[in-house]
DNA sequence: TATTGTTATACTCTATAACTATA
DNA sequence: TATAGTTATAGAGTATAACAATA
């Protein structure tokens, strides 16, 4: 019988092995497992609003902010003002960005392919699915959800 | 087609979200999401020495021992010599630790009911063995893996 | 020689609260 | 009034390297 804790466990140690991994793999081109999840998100959706941004993350907008002075001193990103919202600002990847992101994803292959290597196909499918099933039950429910706010256009 | 950066990041997405439920359900009792995962090693292993703590937490060694002295100023663990190596120590709950774990037990069952409820029986116990497997995939492999270190025994 | 644990150190991520500017 | 972002601040976890004591 599979209990509560014992997922919990292996959802920790199944996430902190990616985790120091990813560490590895991209500490020899000077970024964080967190920085390349961010670089690959804007990567996928160019340019997002801050707050978009953190949301995709599943990141606090103050911690996607710290984030992304670091990566803005080192050249990666770049901020700009929103077109039609005066408060928001919209963040994309340079040109250097890009180019280092193209490293990046290269340096995750094996990575990405020792996780695939573990299952059937029909498996990461399935494991996919499992574990959104799970993140939306965890964040949603248990005081009868708040509607989502609305927000500006996330992508410009 | 189910991508490795899909997995990833859906894995990402399920344990950040754990992990932020639990920190806002033992907040209240002033304890850590991962401080409560030391601790629920503890409570099934006691009492193990530091170097066993840290690696069913697949945490760093000196990462632990942050985190016990931590725990150990406030009182909720103890550490005592090896009865036979006398390098290592051996770490355990304290009667205020165990007290202390069981209202935290009950603060996070809301979160263990939630998992499970978003899964069919067989559907967690798949998901389980699905993450086992991705952890196993990540950390042995690539490198053809050193033999595990012999240590002192685990358990007292 | 290898291993347990300690110490010193540094950095990233994390998050809250108060604030400004705009919608 | 609500939202986007900034600032200040604090703390936790993370990890490396050098070190002592012991196996």
């Amino acid at each position: 019988m599979t209990d509560g804790h014992e997922l919990a466990i292996a959802l920790r140690a199944a996430y902190l092995a990616l985790h120091r991994r990813s560490e590895a793999a991209f500490a020899a081109l000077g970024v964080t497992a967190d920085q390349f999840v961010l670089l690959a998100t804007l990567d996928r959706g160019d340019a997002l609003t801050q707050r978009e941004l953190s949301r995709r993350m599943s990141s606090d907008p103050s911690t996607v902010r710290a984030m992304l002075v670091l990566l803005e001193q080192r050249g990666l990103v770049g901020r700009a003002p929103h077109p039609t919202d005066a408060r928001a600002r919209t963040v994309a990847l340079t040109a250097d960005g890009k180019r280092a992101f193209q490293r990046l994803w290269a340096a995750g292959e094996p990575i990405r392919a020792q996780m695939l290597g573990a299952l059937r196909p029909d498996e990461a499918s399935a494991l996919v699915s499992l574990l959104a099933r799970v993140a939306r039950g965890l964040s949603a429910e248990s005081a009868s959800a708040p509607a989502t706010s609305h927000s500006p256009e996330d992508d410009v």
